[in-house]
DNA sequence: CACATGGATTGACATTCATCGATATAGTTG
DNA sequence: CAACTATATCGATGAATGTCAATCCATGTG
């Protein structure tokens, strides 16, 4: 992580610009990237729907390592890849790491896709 | 491009699977992964505004080199993947190629988002 | 305190990807 | 047909990415 340290919430700042009808700038385009970005990985997407079916809308990494056939680092990694991007979020709670859908982030990255 | 040979308008194909609550196999994981990778480059996002908001809702080749800051071959080359994505539909006229958006593509994206 | 466990971080490695220069193809024009 | 123009394709190259094994950190428990 070089000159984008602390990017956080990507999806929020994503769409920060009036938008519109105006030509994409270079800097919205690289923000809206990170989001898709996110997005553009099979494992990662079985991760959000996995966190989203789960029982309490929450779930531990425990949890995912098995039904992706991925090892826990990896696992780890995308979560984390999720998390820089605003989708999920992660609560420790003891021992445990709880991965949950931000509210309305879904809905949100959508929203980008409207107003390119 | 090796086992992946013909995967046009992978937009439409992403979204086969009954879907709902179950959770997201690897097979239409794999699928909707293609159309957020198409959107997971900023120059690309950048052609699909241009385009969208282009006079007569169509762009060439021409037209689009330049505010990119980019080689003809490489936007070339990106345009063909949001193409082959299903987002973008292609047109030769005499000499020119028009670049229009596929109708209803990106709403039909975005319902892969609500869809997970 | 010693040990076990859940999870994050690091380093390495192979694959994929974005970009470019060079070249090929196909219309257009003289 | 020759020259030109607009695009597409090819080959190479450097950067980014997904994955794993090993290790580290923190929180429990005997």
């Amino acid at each position: 992580m070089t000159s984008l340290q602390n990017l956080e919430l990507a999806v929020d700042e994503a769409c920060c610009a009036p938008s519109g009808q105006a030509v994409l700038s270079a800097e919205d385009a690289q923000r809206k990237a990170l989001v898709f970005k996110a997005l553009a990985d099979p494992n990662r997407l079985r991760l959000l729907s996995i966190v989203k079916g789960a029982g309490g809308g929450e779930a531990c990494v425990c949890d995912l390592t098995e039904p992706l056939d991925l090892g826990q680092p990896t696992v780890s990694h995308h979560l984390k890849i999720l998390v820089d991007a605003g989708l999920l979020h992660r609560e420790k709670r003891g021992t445990w790491a709880y991965y949950s859908l931000v509210p309305g982030a879904i809905e949100q990255t959508a929203g980008l896709l409207a107003s390119l």
